[in-house]
RNA sequence: GCCCUGGUGGUGGAACUGGUAGACACGCAGGACUUAAAAUCCUGUUCGCCGCAACGCGAGUGCGGGUUCAAUUCCCGCCUGGGGCACCA
């Protein structure tokens, strides 16, 4: 009887399938499990072999947590809006609900060809109206709330309202409008409009109008993370900023508590990097500078104060005496007024140069640029004038707007010194060399008056202590994170639940969710940068919002709605999400870094200040699945434009012989004489088509039909239909596969081969390096699918796709069936009792499984199978009580024919309802054993130690170990050294 | 530039808290079975040296130092691959 993965894994799918089982119940007696993929995004091309990485290893895990007693929620969905299906409706006219689903079923049958545990019946579409009413009331519940800063969390905006009536907004600064400030009276006098205007700056989800990146190419704005050097994320092309009426998430709100959380979840340091990178903590402090500009009165100078002060931002008050200039950003509002009428035209020549300049240029070359403005800053302490100047290097969205320039202790700030020969004060003496800025702070102040001889680090609080007292500073902590832009103007993406009304944003009531998303007859944006819907006169009619919502929206919470899908009352419900809490594995790329677990993290805690749930962290621990690269494989042309006006075949060089002819260790005349039998054309000839000879192209060749390096040439001329079916091939050793020459008269031999080059690129459709995991499937089975990509090394690496050694894997499987069946005898395991070796065996298996898949270390398991099948096959162990829980084990990573040795055992349930077995170290432990004893590290001979032996025991038997005593040569024994009871090591 | 993360045989990778480095697998070489192939099984495989032989000697985890009886593991200084951030004052 022969392992037959084809028939085995079939009929087990359909079985499952039929029985439902992977159904998950909510049932609130047993321990809880939650263990989550990214869903992905319902692509075109289908999976390749890097999607499934990190699906495997949670279904692996997933498995593993129901043996050992736990229910588990192991569900799967998509998400199903945004722009690619939208691209392909404008292209193709076909309605993106079709497309994606379509796309979905491609997914879902190679989903299902790998055998997942997912229970289906909990599936997700962030695309349904089912599941995007609950969205777009998350989003209402976002709109009614604020940040209330002193309670640090979100509360009802009724309580805001009901605040305002009482006191004003005294205790409240508003985050929209820092200067907003009003008394309970002035709150009663405003007008409707009024107040809901106010209101709107304070509301989690808002509408303002703001520079956003506009994308021309996607005719829509995207999120700061969507956009990359200056081109849009998806597609690449060109971002622009535009003032538009946008849609915002406060998350800036939020910053501190992300911050926090992050100690209490199990990401990898990296990805905490990574976020607190982006939300960009900074602490500092705002210091105000009186402005003056010179007027020459004759001989004298006059000043003039100017009535407003500059206020920059800087981490660095202590280095306040060490000012040589000011610089604000080209945008700043000051500019119009300090600018002294001699630089008036310079000035503005400045402005309109800062302008034409896109931010991609500005990215791309850091090019030192900048312009007096006429006045100076005076420095409170000593009154010395610093120039004020205007640099595109400021950036107005960022502080103030301001800096102050400290040329000694910052290098920007040194090189734009020295680019317009700005004098330098140098107020950390001999830590500054003149040449480069030193950003340190444990150097003694010098040049700094009542700072002298203070350490930098310990003067910022003295600063900041006079400057406050002095009324002209504050502290202030800075972020770099921005709101996050909440809508896009495009047709495939949840509506806003909100229509307007005389220019007031009303939220629709709940009874009216979901808002459906209209169909449409053009996917072409509206007028004024509005979405499709502005070009529906229904829906402008009902003063609804144009814009739609953007990806991000539904991937935010979909994890809250696998608990309880099916809910109509609720999103879900709150004793379902106390139950399920926390994600307790979630396994995705790291490429969603600073969006989608960025903005999920901020829903999750929106959600549990307003109640709705009782956990404010949605990931407990989060693993990054790498990267699976393509390895590309490539094949060289000979001057192919030259070879086909001459009406020649097309010529391929194998890999080898290229090298061979750029080192001259051939010479082009040896081809050239090979060639002239093929082409009836004489050497002469050939040898003036000098432009042969000259060039060749390196092509992509699809991996899949590339075994290694060699190219499997049959099947390369079958490619795209024939196109090289007629093809010369020059192989390794020189000798000419021509388009006739049969397989049986070629030449023998290593040297005959087609030989590629290769390099590890990404793995993509155009490079012809994707491998589908569908033919691996059905080549070698699921089971032995999952097991290889589980070997190919710890999961959150990434490497390079490999077939090879594939074969291994599949090899292990056919060594496990073969301890059950033999191909002659059938059945062949038996009820006879387990030795005490045998039981050894099983047990550090147990041990080991259970270690491993706690600590996510799949491809070390999937060894410790091969050493337990190996070491059962070479004990000629076939019994029933050894066979029985190394299936059990198995069946997390094969579960396919663990299913059916499972039945073959005899048993009437399905192995998914067994039990982990039990380990017990008295199996495992050995009474004794040859251990190597050294002397001052050398290995010089073993000797039998009882391993249950306390270390005195040992000691004992070393001593009395006559070999022992000669190599000590009478020298008396200073120590033994022991790990785990084994002595290791003596020392004289 | 800053931050994170790696560097181990021909290859992918083991060695989890310092304790016989190279598990497991691929590849390669040799052998068995077979008319042959496939499949399967066995042996060898870090490098170098000595040898009839060995449970013989020496070196060895990017490089150079250090701590330790003992270092792939810890510390210091370099070199280098990958990823992230990048005018955020």
């Amino acid at each position: 009887m022969e392992y037959d993965f084809r028939k085995i894994e079939k009929e087990w799918q359909a079985q499952w399938k039929a029985n439902g089982a992977y159904k998950v119940k909510n049932d609130f007696t047993k321990p809880k499990c939650y263990v989550l993929d990214m869903f992905p995004y319902p692509s075109g091309a289908g999976l390749h072999v890097g999607h499934p990485l990190g699906y495997i290893a949670s279904d692996i895990y997933s498995r593993y947590k129901r043996l050992k007693g736990f229910n588990v929620l192991h569900p799967m969905g998509y998400d199903a809006f945004g722009l690619p299906a939208e691209q392909y409706a404008i292209e193709h006219g076909v309605h993106p609900a079709k497309s994606t689903a379509q796309n979905i079923d491609t997914f879902r049958k190679q989903l299902d060809n790998i055998g997942f545990c997912y229970d289906w019946d909990r599936e997700v579409r962030t695309c349904e109206p089912g599941y995007y009413k609950w969205t777009q009331w998350i989003f209402l519940q976002l709109f009614n709330s604020f940040f209330n800063r002193s309670a640090s969390k979100a509360e009802s905006i009724t309580q805001l309202v009901d605040e305002f009536e009482k006191n004003g907004n005294a205790a409240h600064e508003c985050p929209g409008d820092a200067s907003l400030r009003f008394t309970a009276a002035e709150w009663k006098a405003f007008s409707e409009k009024e107040k809901q205007d106010i209101l709107m700056n304070y509301r989690l989800a808002f509408c303002g109008y703001g520079e956003v990146n506009w994308c021309e190419a996607l005719g829509t704005v995207l999120a700061n993370d969507e956009v990359v050097n200056g081109v849009s994320e998806r597609g690449g092309h060109p971002v622009v900023k535009k003032k538009l009426r946008q849609w915002y998430l406060r998350i800036t709100e939020y910053a501190d508590r992300l911050l926090e959380g992050l100690e209490t979840i199990e990401f990898s340091e990296a990805m905490k990097e990574m976020q607190t990178n982006w939300i960009g903590k900074s602490y500092g402090a705002e210091i105000d500078f009186v402005i003056v500009s010179r007027q020459s009165a004759g001989v004298s100078e006059q000043l003039t104060t100017h009535p407003s002060p500059l206020t920059v931002y800087t981490t660095r008050p202590d280095t306040i005496f060490g000012v040589d200039f000011m610089v604000i950003a080209p945008e700043h509002e000051l500019i119009a007024t300090i600018t002294t009428a001699e630089q008036k035209q310079a000035v503005e020549e400045y402005i309109t140069y800062v302008k034409s300049r896109s931010d991609r240029e500005r990215q791309a070359e850091k090019k030192i640029s900048g312009c007096f403005t006429g006045a100076y800053a005076v420095n409170p302490f000593n009154g010395k004038q610093i120039p004020i100047w205007i640099s595109e290097y400021v950036l107005a969205g960022y502080g103030t707007g301001a800096i102050m320039g400290v040329p000694c202790g910052d290098e920007r700030d040194h090189k734009f010194a020295k680019h317009f020969n700005i004098p330098i004060t140098n107020i950390i003496g001999e830590h500054y060399n003149g040449v480069d800025a030193n950003p340190t702070k444990d150097a003694k102040l010098e040049n700094s008056e009542f700072l002298n001889g203070v350490v930098m680090r310990d003067a910022i609080g003295i600063v900041n202590a006079k400057l406050e007292e002095m009324g002209i500073g504050k502290k202030k902590v800075n972020y770099k994170m921005r709101d996050a832009a909440f809508s896009r103007q495009r047709y495939w993406g949840e509506p806003f639940p909100i229509q307007w009304k005389n220019g007031v944003a009303v939220p629709l009531s709940e009874t009216e969710l979901p808002l459906l998303l209209p169909e449409v007859e053009s996917y072409s944006p509206g007028p004024e940068g509005e979405g499709p819907l502005a070009n529906i006169p229904e829906w402008v009619a009902k003063e609804l919002e144009t814009n739609t919502m953007p990806g991000y929206a539904g991937s935010s919470w979909y994890f809250l709605r696998y608990m309880d899908p099916h809910n109509n009352e609720t999103f879900c419900d709150r004793k379902v999400s106390d139950y399920w809490n926390q994600v307790d594995l979630y396994i995705g790329g790291t490429e969603h870094a600073v969006g989608h677990l960025l903005y999920s993290r901020m829903w999750t805690k929106a959600l549990y200040d307003l109640g709705h749930i009782g956990f404010d962290e949605p990931f407990r621990k989060l693993l990054n699945q790498g990267m699976i690269q393509g390895s590309s494989r490539f094949i060289y042309r000979y001057n192919q434009v030259a070879n086909s006006d001459l009406g020649r075949p097309p010529i391929f060089i194998s890999k080898g012989f290229i090298d061979k002819l750029e080192n001259r260790s051939v010479g082009e005349e040896e081809i050239a004489k090979s060639l002239k039998k093929i082409f009836g054309v004489d050497y002469k000839t050939w040898i003036e088509d000098q432009s042969l000879f000259t060039t060749w192209v390196e092509l992509r060749v699809d991996v899949n039909f590339v075994d290694g390096v060699e190219l499997d040439i049959e099947a390369f001329r079958k490619w795209r239909n024939g196109e090289y079916a007629n093809a010369v091939l020059i192989c390794e050793n020189g000798e000419i596969v021509m388009p006739d020459t049969p397989l049986s008269t070629r030449g023998e031999g290593p040297g005959v081969r087609y030989i590629c080059g290769s390099e590890v690129e990404k793995m993509s459709k155009s490079k012809f390096n994707t491998v589908n995991p569908d033919t691996l499937v059905e080549k070698f089975g699921a089971d032995t699918f999952r097991m290889y990509e589980m070997f190919l090394g710890p999961v959150d690496q990434s490497k390079p796709w490999d077939t090879k050694g594939i074969e291994g894997v599949h090899r292990f499987l056919k060594k496990l069936w073969r301890l059950f069946f033999d191909e002659v005898k059938g059945k062949i395991w038996t009820e006879e009792k387990a030795t005490a070796e045998e039981l050894k065996v099983l047990h550090r298996t147990i041990r080991k499984i259970e270690e491993d898949t706690e600590r996510f270390s799949f491809n070390t398991a999937v060894s410790a199978f091969m050493i337990c099948v190996n070491e059962l096959a070479d004990l000629k162990c076939h019994k029933r009580e050894i066979l029985e829980p190394l299936v059990i084990m198995v069946t997390s990573y094969a579960p396919h024919i663990s299913e059916e040795l499972w039945k073959a055992l005899g048993n009437s349930n399905s192995v998914l309802d067994a039990a982990f077995p039990i380990y017990e170290e008295k199996y495992t432990i050995e009474s004794s054993k040859e251990y190597p004893v050294s002397i001052n590290g050398k290995v010089r001979t073993n000797i039998n130690i009882a391993l249950d032996a306390s270390p005195e025991q040992v000691q004992e038997i070393a001593m009395a170990n006559e070999l022992v005593q000669k190599w000590m040569e009478g020298k008396p024994l200073k120590k033994f050294i022991f790990v785990k009871g084994k002595m290791i090591n003596v020392v004289i």
